[in-house]
Formats: C-alpha cells, structure tokens, sequence
DNA sequence: TCCATCCTCAACCCATGGATGAAGCTTGCC
DNA sequence: GGCAAGCTTCATCCATGGGTTGAGGATGGA
C-alpha cells in the first residue's frame, strides 16, 4: 500500500454535468492520499488532456453527448493507454454494467453513493482491487449468465420497440417478414420475456436500447 | 429588484446524490446575492428542515426513494407552505416535465446545465418569472396538448409493459378480455402509437411508467 | 470433417388491432 | 329532477399480426 502523503490517487473527473464536475471536484479534492488533477466534459476531451495530464484513475461517465463512457474506454485500449477506471453513472442498467466492465472497467459507481464509498472505491481500484456495489455485482454476474444477442437481433429489437410490424422490419432489413418474425422469437428467449412488447421494455430498462432517440 | 447584497435568495437543496448536492452547494455557494441554507435528501426531510430553515426557493430533484419531488410539492401545497421550487433532474421525460408544472414548480432544469443557467434559472424564479429551457418548454407544450390517460387505461398499460396479453391483463382487473382491448386501442390512440408494442416504450421514455421495478 | 451458430424461409393457429354498437355508471350542470 | 358527458364495461366481425415449430443453407471454429 502506497504512502499516501508522497504518491497521491491522481484522479481525472469526465463528466458532462457540470453539477458532478464540481460535486467530485468538492467531495474528493479535499481528501488525504487522492489529488483531481484535472476534469473533461467529454471522452474527446478526456484523452486530449491524458496527453498532457499524468493521471492514476479515470472516474468516468457512461452517458455523454458525443463519445461516451464505453467508447472513451476502447479508445484507451486502442491506443494503449492503459490507466484504472471507474465508471461512475446514475443508472444501473445491466447491460451498462456488462458493457462497463469488458471494456475495461475495474469499477462501477452510482451517483447516489455516499463520499465514503466513493473514497472506498477509488482506494481500492487504485490498489488493484475491482470495487463493485452489491447489487451491481448481483446484475453483472446475471447479466454474464445470458446470451449475447446477434447484430442483426439488435437491429430487429431496435425496430420493434419503435412499434414496427414484422413486415415493415422485413422490409426494412430487405428479408422476409417470416425471417423476421424469427429474431424475434430468438430475442424473446434469449430476453426470457414473454413476448415482444416485454422484450421492448426490458431492452430499455437494461439498456440494450439507448434511450435517447 | 431586490438589492443582492441585503437580500440574499436563500436556497434549499433537496437531492439524493450526495454529489449533486455537493456540487450544487460549490457552484452556488460563492455566486453573490445566493446563499445555500441547507440541504437535504429526501422530500420527507426537506418537510423537516423547511420548518425551522426560512427559504426563498427548493431546488428539488425529481425522483429520489421515498417522498419523490412531485409527492414533495403536492405536500407543500396542501401545507399551505408556499415556496418558489426549481425541478433538477437528469431526465427530460415530459410527463415528468407535465407533472411537475402541475405540481407548482415555477422552473425546470436538467442537470447537464451550466452554472450560468442555473443562476439565471434561480435569479428568474426568485423573481418571479418561470424558467424552462427551450426544449422542456417545447415539450411541455405538446404534452398540455395530449389528452390524459384515465386511472383504467394506466393499469392497463402497466400490465401491457409487462409482457400481460389482453385476455391476462382482463383475469388480473377481473373484466372482459374485450374491454381491455378497447382501453389499449383507447392508449394507442391517446399516445398516438401504432400498436402496444409503442405504447409500451414510448409510457417508459415518456415517463408515464416508473422505470425502477 | 464435424459441430455450432447465425440467417433465412414457410405453414399452422391464436392473439391482436380496427371499427362499431351499446349498456350501466358517476359527475356535474341546468 | 333531468340531461349531457365521460368512464368503464361487454360484444361482434374481420383483416392482420404474432408466437410456435420445423427445416435448409452459409459460415466459421474445433
């Protein structure tokens, strides 16, 4: 365990709320052992001021106009940066956590958390530890238990839940309707729903459908 | 106008994250002619504080664990506690927006907004004025056009999101698989939707279902 | 090569959507 | 009281859509 008063948790904040910006920047810069070296609005950002900025720790969120929070973490891999991260989001969609962690999060933290656990966090995947809440954790490791969906159920679940009709997506898609009618089948047991109105809302509620648009 | 330095607007929070809260507090704390009086993170405690803490104006977030912000309004105003409210929220789900208003809110800001806004929103409010940005207003706007959905037709749709077929929803409201046929076609028409499939995702992205369970 | 997965298609049967009609009920207004 | 309006309830007909099942071809990895 490293000496916190000589090597601090150099912490970069991405966040798009300005609110967040300056709740972390408050919560956390005046703690022993952790110093927020820097702050960006956007993952474009984010890596622009990595170039510069020497950092330990991303806390990182996932929904941001432009490259979010995902994308921010394969363009790290891409370009061999390697640095820990935290993803730090209000929602606790499944699939954000799934998405989260095999693009290399070592940690996942709600904006509900309290500084403690915040702190806790950081200490932690600083150190080399994966930090997940309970319940995140519980979701992750079910989430883990099912089938991706394919790239063409993707689009069929995307279509579907904007109300369009097998045919109309057969169209779409230039296949039959039957064909279609097939992913969704597929879809609604790989969703384990019972049918395509609930695998519509269950897509949204884990976050298989981006919400906004 | 009141003079700024005599009369400072004396703000309280009332939010769930303790970032927000944070944050919030750093960005206003030091703007002159405001001045934070105290933060809570529930409605109920809010209740609480708004007792023995005199304040201007709640910036108030919309859905927190228990008492959420519409419940916190509705018990402000059947207190005959009269104070100026600014919804905070990340979302920008019309019925939200719709409810709030309906609620008494005076001003409407989503999270993602600059500290310049939030003042401009707060200096507005406290003055007087209503303040909702361009797109909320907007969508207030159209949804003060649509016709509200009967008690009937939202458990209907509950159930509908959840997967039910007409004939189960019928067995669990103990009436005719027909009827509840015609409160679907009744939601579809009213969310203008092409079948229930649309209805149901179209409810959560507008916020007429919870999303949380 | 063999196996698994994905994408494709088709046919059967039931559920759903759309269009109406109608009855009992409450609410509120004249 | 009487009337109108809206909500809820139930029904029928009909066209279409959707869930189930079975099956063939392509692809790619073991």
């Amino acid at each position: 365990m490293p000496d916190q008063r000589d090597t601090p948790i150099r912490i970069l904040i991405v966040d798009d709320h300005p609110v967040v910006v300056a709740g972390l920047a408050s919560m956390l810069g005046t703690q022993p052992g952790i110093e927020v070296v820097g702050s960006a609005s956007s993952g474009e950002e984010a890596l622009e001021l990595l170039r510069t900025t020497p950092a330990d720790l991303l806390l990182l969120d996932l929904r941001m106009p432009g490259m979010n929070g995902i994308d921010t973490l394969h363009a790290m891999r891409s370009s061999k940066i390697t640095k820990r991260a935290i993803v730090l989001t209000s929602f606790e969609a499944d699939e954000d956590i799934y998405r989260a962690v095999q693009a290399g999060a070592q940690g996942y933290l709600l904006k509900d958390a309290c500084q403690t656990e915040m702190i806790e966090a950081i200490r932690a995947v600083h150190g080399g530890t994966r930090y997940f809440p309970r319940d995140i954790a519980a979701r992750l490791a079910e989430r883990m238990m099912r089938t991706d969906l394919t790239a063409r159920e993707l689009e069929v679940l995307h279509m579907l839940a904007r109300g369009l009709t097998n045919k109309e997506i057969g169209s779409a898609l230039d296949i039959s309707g039957n064909t279609v009618r097939n992913h969704v089948n597929s879809i609604i047991e790989k969703l384990e729903v019972s049918d395509r109105t609930e695998a519509a809302t269950t897509a949204i509620l884990r976050g298989i459908i981006e919400t906004h648009g």
